[in-house]
RNA sequence: CGCGGGAUGGAGCAGUCCGGUAGCUCGUCAGGCUCAUAACCUGAAGGUCGUAGGUUCAAAUCCUACUCCCGCAACCA
């Protein structure tokens, strides 16, 4: 059996309509999933949503509604999206499952009998209104209406000192584990700025972490403290496990989170501070092996402005995946954006980016040679294939990038750098026929014309199967009308020749070949808007 | 001294860790091709790589100071 490689999302919390952002994340991911299963990894891969807390508490009560009916309908909105997008989750784990919250109180346990949970006072600045507890150094000094000085909360509402009994997790005695962890294992916190960052967090010094809650009840209940549910980050980061089985040791969970497997995270720079101190001191504590590596991508702004509801730029990722297509979307987030970093998008960004990349020069790539031997070869494939020096260039320049420059870039997470590769390549095909003027040889040297679209059919074949964890549907019905069989679109089948003479024998013929990626028109007021920012 | 990110041809970005002819896309201009999705190919113009110093044979890249922009400041990907 191949190795295995467990790959997660964080899971989203759903007090909101999923936004473009969570999209980015699904996608990423996903891409990432499918790039290790084409690599013959044992690939298992999870999403979900983290359903309690205090905010969806609050938000299900504005709405007159309960939290859990509340979670149901957001959750599947999550769902849904992931199913819109093309995002090959084996398992949407849900926090406000049943099996979650065994999860969650087998994990706590465990860091009991390991003696880091104790029962304390939490006293700090508490907002009734926020239901918040604030740290000293966030309040804001005013004046109230009698002139009397008060102070307030970051929100601006008042706050008072208040006690509350809680658990508490000892995180302080884990503050050298992780400084070691981050310094032997520098791939476990990814990229380096945010490891940095994390570092310098932890040297500052972990206080004990407030881990229960009595002032609500929506959560998972501390065993033994039936006034008590668990902090959210206890159980949302738990999600990663429930998913899997535990704490039964002989379900997916031996076979995935194990001592040297491949336990990859990928989420938002906004919650690396939970997976990469909260999370790997619960685990040390519980005696759980960790996750090999965490990356924390970066967010997405809309036209450079940070997305917020009241400025309205908010956008519905399903509408976007509408309105360009979901492959088109796929690729203009993981070929534009650095992934680790900050990135941009827009309507007319998305339109220039797909179409020049996708429509123009890898579509068009397959649509004018598919056509030509559609049309000259009654869209059969020649027997006896002959190269010349120029074919060879090219199949090699091909090979380099799809085996080699692809997968390396996309082993190091440079997602948008194992595209740039790809293109590159792409570009080198439009070039070759251009040199080659099949259609020149058509009227004058007909079987060196068919070598020249074989050469091309090969390049294209293997620039498809290459492409796939970014534009899975586009790739598939590429690869459908060029003959390739559904278990032959591996990456190990990239270095096979086979494939070519099995077609040949049985007599394989093309159909009328489809454009695969249709050129987009920027919607009526983006472009003005896009005019009105060049001036 | 709160923390962090950014400043590179008209626009958007890569390159900065590990100094050595400044790169990509879009846009503009000129030419070529006509197989193809008004797509493709070639060439050109356009940058003192935020500012000022420093190290070096050599700095976008290392060091120091400064300016401007943008996020964050314990539960928003």
């Amino acid at each position: 059996m191949s190795e295995p490689f467990y790959i997660t999302t964080a899971i989203s919390y759903p007090n909101g309509a999923p936004h473009i952002g969570h999209a980015y994340e699904a996608i990423a991911t996903d891409a990432i999933a499918r790039f290790q299963r084409l690599m013959g990894r044992d690939v298992r891969f999870q999403t979900g949503t983290d359903e309690h807390g205090l905010k969806m508490a609050q938000k299900a009560a504005e709405q007159g509604t309960t939290p859990r009916a509340l979670a149901d309908e957001m959750s599947q909105l999550f769902k849904d999206m992931c199913d819109a997008l093309n995002v090959s989750y084996d398992v949407f784990q849900r926090t406000t499952d049943e099996a979650h919250h065994t999860a969650s109180q087998a994990i706590w346990q465990a860091m009991e009998a390991n003696g880091d949970l104790y029962l304390d006072r939490y006293e700090g600045w508490y907002s009734v209104r926020d239901e918040a507890y604030y740290d000293e150094s966030e309040l804001i000094n005013a004046e109230d209406s009698e002139g009397e000085k008060v102070r307030l909360s970051p929100q601006g509402t008042p706050v008072e000192w208040t006690a509350e009994e809680s658990w508490f997790f000892r995180l302080s005695k884990y503050q050298q584990p992780l400084l070691d962890l981050y310094r032997d294992h520098p791939e476990f916190l990814q990229p380096d700025n945010r490891r940095n960052e994390m570092i310098r967090f932890v040297e500052g010094g972990l206080r004990d972490l407030s881990i229960s809650r009595t002032s609500f009840d929506w959560g998972v209940k501390v065993p033994g403290s039936d006034d008590h549910v668990m902090y959210v980050w206890v159980d949302a980061l738990t999600n990663y496990l429930t998913g899997l089985g535990y704490p039964k040791t002989d379900s997916d969970f031996g076979r995935y989170w194990t001592l040297d497997a491949d336990i990859f995270h990928v989420i938002g720079k906004d919650i690396v501070r939970f997976h990469t101190v909260y999370w790997p001191a619960f685990l040390m504590s519980a005696g759980l092996p960790l996750p090999k590596q965490v990356f924390g991508h970066g967010f997405l702004l809309n036209r450079g402005e940070k997305m917020s509801k009241s400025v309205g730029n908010v956008v519905d990722p399903i509408a976007l995946a509408e309105g360009f297509g979901v492959d088109q979307l796929r690729y203009f987030l993981l070929a534009d954006v650095v992934f680790g970093k900050d990135g941009s998008y827009s309507a007319e960004a998305i339109v220039t980016k797909t179409n020049a990349d996708l429509a123009n020069s890898f579509g068009n790539l397959a649509q004018r040679t598919l056509s030509m031997i559609f049309k000259n070869m009654d869209g059969r494939l020649a027997d006896g294939y002959q190269t010349e020096a120029a074919d060879n260039e090219l199949l090699d320049l091909v090979a380099k990038a799809t085996r080699e420059e692809f997968v390396q870039a996309f082993n190091a997470l440079n997602l948008s750098g194992a595209i740039e590769a790809w293109r590159r390549a792409v570009f080198a095909c439009n070039q070759y026929v251009d040199e080659q003027a099949p259609w020149a040889l058509k009227k004058n040297d007909p079987q060196r014309m068919a070598m020249v679209l074989m050469t091309l059919f090969q390049a294209i074949r293997d620039l498809t199967i290459c492409i796939q964890p970014i534009v899975p549907e586009a790739a598939n019905q590429l690869l459908d009308q060029m003959g390739i069989d559904a278990d032959q679109r591996s990456y190990a089948d990239l270095a096979k020749g086979d494939w070519y003479q099995q077609l040949v024998m049985r007599d394989w013929a093309l159909e009328k070949p489809m454009p695969i990626f249709p050129r987009l028109e920027i919607p009526e007021g983006e472009s003005a808007e896009a005019g009105k920012d060049a001036a």
